[in-house]
RNA sequence: GCCGGAGUAGCUCAGUUGGUGAGAGCACGCGUCUCAUAAGCGCGGGGUCGGCGGUUCGAAUCCGCCCUCCGGCACCA
């Protein structure tokens, strides 16, 4: 770590369409961790996250659960704000786009790239499919005419405001080759470098369509496209755009970051657009832009739909935090993907915490009271330069230069194998002295005060360490040893100067040792759910839809009748239904699609005539297997070209989020041509 | 099809610029201490380092081809 003494870290604003579940809470526990280390290390740290509440999504979703959308942001954001605690994050501000500060900020910044130049009006023109709604790219017309539906297509025009993005491929590239770190892991450096060389086309910043978002200056029938708005955020909570002294101060202390921690799939925003931003702005640069992989829930990708969305409270009441925090910093590996499961946090649990460090605390504390009348004993400096104490103090001493470095890239996982290494050295250390065996022995009272020394000086600098991944513990463990923790401890840190003569502090179990299994766990926790649904819970998981239902039970009819009316809206008539001509067909032959993944070209009998449908079901089925079967098609869709081939309707599959198509089948197949509904 | 990542002990993974007989943790078996959370410590079994070929005195590590898995893109009527 340089020698920075500020250090300016953010996690992403949080959008507010979906609760929040474990990516965001890893993703903020990151952050917290290498905060905490900068604090260690005496750096003045600003640590910022926050929530993304404007925008399309949230105008409509809040619509749905018939509130306005300040009143459905209120509902959520708070959500995103109250997990900080849950999870003891050290965030020194909470930022939320809806906030007057961030509107100035935002606005500010529109302005500054605006008078520089880089912002234009302009129409988002395109030619316009009326039926299908979209915009049809010019490569997928045909004969003039929709590729997708057939029909003729209009010349539309939409004004916008577009920044000028394809300004700055250059310079991006510069500041690139000048900062090879500005991008981590590597990885995605490359994947931006490869969509820079590709060519930036302008990018379009507003919009008219909705009102939920930040006016554009002086033309406010506009908002403000919402990257534009949201990136903004990381310089609204430095001070950025208010010209009290006081601000601007802080802005000049704060900005640039050092560091924004994302996850993979929102880097191309914080890799091009917002450096693009500032330059035009002619604002500098953040220092580091550093991703981090996702997790999937038993070696699967987490999804609603799938109902393996991991919420940390629930792991957090069965575990304890710490062991959380230990858990996904220890699993995951900078920049890959890792697996969340029952088990392994079991495993992990029992294992590390319990056996390894809750054991060493507990052993060498409980001995320093028995041998040593609860008071850290004081050694014989030649005692202590002895083989067995000088390896050990000097793994210590190499720890903390390995920990540091490794905080400083974000491997967690790194670090704590580290340390638990050293963990493993001190178990070993003190079955090499015995201490039992000495004390039997009054004569040998030096050694055995050299033995406890030497541990608990050891397991001093491990609490220290642990201190930014699992705060409470590593505070608690150092108390238990008699030493006060303290702010910028690792300033200083090194093995040798735990102060002897300190009275020991209360002691106390860490990590009880979990004598279940995964099943009787979880049956535990489904029974805490059923039986007593915990006020406080309850409450802090009360859906949107019933944040709704209360809403209008205060007393605002108007708000229940447009949920009613808007669920009421959704359906659609017998009529509408019978529009679609269901049939049920026989397949002739089937291929693959050139060039395509995921294409079948299908050639099926529905009884009255034998057409061509392309289905996009080729990752879960051969085209061998296909032929003969009987399956289910839309015989009356407009036909549609795909990847060159016209298909005249399309096969009914299952498609379950992340899954393989299961095509639709019979009990008894019947004959080509039979209606279905 | 294109781009990227990965394929190392039953499981999860380390293995820097090619070089001591290929490692750790978990799990398993045996032994041992008793300060400690039935924890600790020691020993052990088990791997054609995805496959084939090449460079080299020597490759898990470099090169080529191939196979498999996972992302992203094209694409999902």
């Amino acid at each position: 770590m340089a020698a920075v003494s500020r250090f300016y870290i953010t996690t992403p604003i949080y959008y507010i369409n979906a609760e929040p579940h474990l990516g965001h809470a890893y993703t903020t526990m990151v952050a917290d961790a290498v905060a905490r280390a900068h604090r260690l290390l005496g750096d003045d740290v600003f640590f910022l996250t926050g929530t993304d509440e404007h925008g399309q999504k949230v105008e409509r979703a809040a619509q749905k659960a018939g509130l306005s959308p300040e009143a459905f942001a209120d509902h959520i954001a708070r959500k995103f704000h109250d997990l900080l605690p849950a999870l003891n994050i050290s965030n020194d501000d909470f930022i939320r786009t809806t906030e007057p500060r961030h509107h100035a900020a935002a606005q500010e910044l529109w302005r500054q790239v605006r008078d520089r130049g880089f912002i234009y009006k302009d129409k988002y023109e395109g030619w316009y499919c009326t039926v299908d709604e979209i915009f049809v790219p010019e490569t997928q017309l045909v004969a003039g005419r929709c590729g997708i539906c057939g029909n003729p297509v209009e010349r539309i025009a939409e004004e916008s405001y577009f920044f000028r993005l394809s300004r700055f491929e250059q310079p991006l590239l510069d500041h690139y080759r000048a900062h090879p770190d500005f991008v981590t892991p590597a990885g995605r450096r490359n994947e931006v470098l490869t969509f820079l060389e590709g060519g930036l086309e302008d990018l379009s910043i507003s919009r008219t369509s909705f009102t939920w978002g930040i006016p554009v200056p002086d033309d406010p029938a506009h908002v403000m496209y919402v990257w534009f708005d949201a990136l903004t955020n990381y310089m609204t909570a430095a001070g950025y755009g208010v010209s009290q002294p006081a601000a601007a101060a802080r802005f000049a202390r704060y900005w640039p970051a050092d560091v924004h921690l994302i996850g993979k799939e929102i880097v191309r925003q914080h890799a091009i657009y917002w450096p693009a931003f500032l330059l035009a702005a002619g604002l500098p640069l953040p220092r580091q832009i550093v991703s981090h992989g996702w997790w999937l829930m038993e070696g699967a990708k987490m999804s609603k739909s799938k109902g393996n969305v991991v919420r940390p409270h629930e792991y957090v009441d069965r575990f304890g935090l710490d062991a959380v925090r230990y858990f996904v910093f220890r699993e995951m590996v900078f920049g890959q993907d890792a697996s969340f499961g029952d088990e392994a946090i079991l495993t992990r649990y029992n294992s590390d915490l319990a056996n390894d460090l809750g054991n060493l605390v507990s052993r060498t504390t409980t001995m320093a009271h028995r041998y040593c009348d609860g008071v850290v004993p004081s050694a014989d400096r030649e005692l202590l330069a002895r083989p067995p104490e000088r390896e050990l103090s000097s793994a210590v001493g190499a720890l903390v230069v390995k920990v540091k470095a490794a905080v400083a890239s974000f491997q967690s996982s790194t670090a704590l194998r580290d340390i638990w290494e050293v963990i493993g050295a001190t178990n070993r250390y003190i079955v090499t002295r015995e201490p039992w065996q000495l004390a039997k022995s009054p004569d040998r009272r030096a050694e055995l005060d050299a033995a406890l020394y030497a541990a608990a000086d050891a397991l001093r600098v491990i609490a220290e360490l642990i201190r930014p991944f699992m705060p409470a513990t590593g505070e608690r463990t150092l108390r238990m040893l008699g030493v006060e923790p303290e702010a910028a401890s690792w300033t200083s840190l090194r093995p040798g100067t735990l102060e002897p003569g300190t009275t020991l502090g209360e002691l106390a179990a860490l990590f009880p040792r979990i004598e279940h299994t995964v099943e009787e766990l979880r049956a535990m926790a489904a029974d805490t759910n059923d039986v007593s649904p915990a006020p406080g819970s309850q409450g802090a998981s009360t859906s949107v839809s019933s944040a709704a239902a209360s809403a209008g039970a205060a007393g605002s009819a108007t708000t229940g009748t447009v949920a009613a009316t808007t669920a009421a809206a959704d359906r659609i008539s017998i009529d509408d239904f019978m529009k679609v001509e269901l049939r049920v067909a026989r397949v002739l032959s089937a291929e693959p699609v050139p060039k395509s993944s995921k294409l079948l070209k299908l050639q099926v009998d529905t009884g009255a005539d034998q057409r061509t449908i392309v289905a996009g079901i080729a990752e879960s089925y051969e085209p061998a297997a296909l032929v003969g079967r009987t399956i289910v098609v839309v015989t009356n869709l407009k036909p549609a070209k795909l990847m060159g081939v016209e298909s005249n309707g399309m096969v009914l599959a299952a498609s379950p989020e992340g899954g393989k198509a299961l095509l639709l089948s019979f009990d008894v197949a019947p004959v080509p041509g039979t209606r279905v509904r």
